[in-house]
RNA sequence: GCGGUAUUGGUGAAGGGGUUAACACACUGGUUUGUGGUACCAGCACGCAUGGGUUCGAGUCCCAUAUACCGCCCCA
């Protein structure tokens, strides 16, 4: 036997079918809508030079500074798997040039798949997760912001989940954010021992992370903080004056919540987290998806001055918030046939039986274990099979077969050629055929 | 990275130092020598996450490791 079983890697799962039956109409879902908007599938590798992500999320972010699953290749490259879908896609952008002229602007991709990040598991945080993102490239209009908003509502409405939060803010441009920074520190500073040593930490490196701490205390300070919305530049309040007309005019229900920051360095302007207070994910809101505006990132990354706005939504924990609110999921499909074969003999009919069966696009089984009958039916009804055609060495010497539908019970002698010449017929037209058939049998 | 709780069969679990590790579901076989969803009967953990230790004796106590879950940090 065994001698040795294996666990899988800490903050991995294994995804059997019953569950990527689910996951595959979720993305299916996401792949179908986003196409109504016009965002093309992308594929971007699973790791990339470490300095992409460092250089895209900001060399301070908790992602880049103690997230990152980094290592040193063969070729002592410095490689690192990706933690978000962003970075990647932004190195594709510049390097396949699709920032050229004769590219259609926005160019617009959204991806699907796995993203890891060095972290304590729990419920809906994995060290190997599952992102759904999109990305679009070479627009400013607020319409774009708009769009890529209400595109993730629609795809959360789709999947049939309506007690959403939405949550929107604006980190201005450049000027707005370096006005704004400045006038937090002044503020937090005084009060700089009174608050958390974690806050007190951010104070300088990323003051903007403090008004997201949940300490209670820090939280009081936060309540009375300058706002970024009297920092904005007049460009950047245009963009964020139009894009609050535009959510209204689409009649999206948001908040704004200017205390709202994000962990990756890159964004501006438009921020926006969808959120969930679904206890599957734990206590209070958790954000299910979040995105915004990243113009710079790209000529960050080597390409032209190219505006950006995208988002990602988690997937493990989007699937455990359809579970808990008892969303409509697929299950497992009702077999059409099985296939009962009775005695050695028939093991070959059995054979050609259910691929004849399949050859007219009906799904088919059948049993290889040699088993009783009584056992055959059994797994019949184990894979919710609709007809049961039995064989056994009578039926193969008259030429005939048994159908037996197992929701009504009844059965009837077919010739086994009419399985092959006129199944569609049999089934479409059940009552009247299996009754001739019946007839003449007696 | 820090703190807490947990880990017994395919599954849900009982057992809290002393003979053969409850019970239930599932599964397999039989009653029914070729027909499912019911009933009855039988079978089903040489082992209690892994490795050490304490003890005459350890799922049961101690230590370490692994994993899961919860909280913090942070985030999807």
């Amino acid at each position: 036997m065994a001698k040795q079983s294996f666990q899988k890697p800490k903050g991995t799962a294994d995804l059997l079918p019953g569950d990527s039956l689910k996951w595959h109409y979720v993305e299916e879902t996401a792949r179908l809508l986003f196409n109504n908007y016009q965002y093309n599938e992308i594929r971007t590798p699973l790791f990339e030079n470490f300095e992409v992500f460092s250089r895209s999320a900001g060399d301070t972010s908790d992602v880049v500074t103690k997230e990152m699953y980094d290592f040193h290749d063969k070729g002592d490259r410095h490689i690192a798997l990706r933690p978000e879908g962003t970075a990647g896609v932004v190195r594709a952008f510049v390097e396949n040039k699709l920032f050229a002229p004769e590219q259609v602007k926005p160019y617009k991709v959204f991806y699907i798949g796995p993203m890891f990040r060095y972290e304590r598991p729990q419920a809906g945080r994995m060290r190997q997760f599952h992102q759904i993102g999109v990305e679009a490239f070479g627009a400013d209009s607020p319409a774009l912001d708009a769009e890529v908003i209400a595109m993730a509502i629609d795809f959360f409405q789709s999947l049939g989940l309506t007690s959403l939060k939405v949550a929107v803010n604006t980190l201005g441009d450049a000027e707005s954010r370096a006005a704004y920074r400045q006038a937090l520190i002044d503020y937090l500073e005084p009060h700089a021992a009174e608050l958390s040593a974690d806050s007190q930490e951010r104070l300088h490196k990323n003051p903007l992370r403090v008004l997201d701490s949940k300490d209670a205390k820090d939280q009081a300070f936060v309540a009375n903080a300058p706002s970024i919305l009297d920092y904005l530049t007049p460009a950047a309040q245009t963009h964020w004056d139009k894009l609050k007309t535009m959510l209204d005019a689409l009649g999206l229900d948001y908040e704004i919540d200017a205390s709202m920051v994000r962990g990756l360095d890159y964004y501006n302007h438009t921020i926006f987290e969808i959120m969930t207070n679904s206890k599957a994910l734990g206590h209070g809101w958790t954000t299910i998806s979040g995105g915004g505006r990243y113009n710079g990132l790209v000529e960050e990354l080597g390409g032209p001055e190219t505006s950006g706005i995208g988002f990602g939504i988690g997937l493990e924990r989007l699937m455990l918030l359809l579970e808990s609110e008892q969303t409509p999921l697929p299950e497992v499909e009702p077999l059409d046939f099985y296939v009962a074969n009775i005695g050695e003999e028939t093991d070959v009919e059995a054979l050609k039986l259910v691929q004849g069966i399949r050859s007219y696009g009906y799904t088919a089984e059948r049993d290889y274990l040699d088993r009783k009958p009584k056992a055959q039916f059994k797994a019949a009804d184990r894979l919710n099979a609709l007809y049961v055609v039995t064989i056994g060495p009578d039926e193969l010497a008259n030429q005939e077969v048994n159908l037996k539908n197992m929701e009504t019970g009844e059965q009837v002698k077919v010739p086994l050629a009419k399985i092959y010449t006129e199944l569609p017929f049999l089934i479409e037209n059940e009552e009247d055929a299996l009754a001739n058939l019946a007839d003449d049998a007696e």
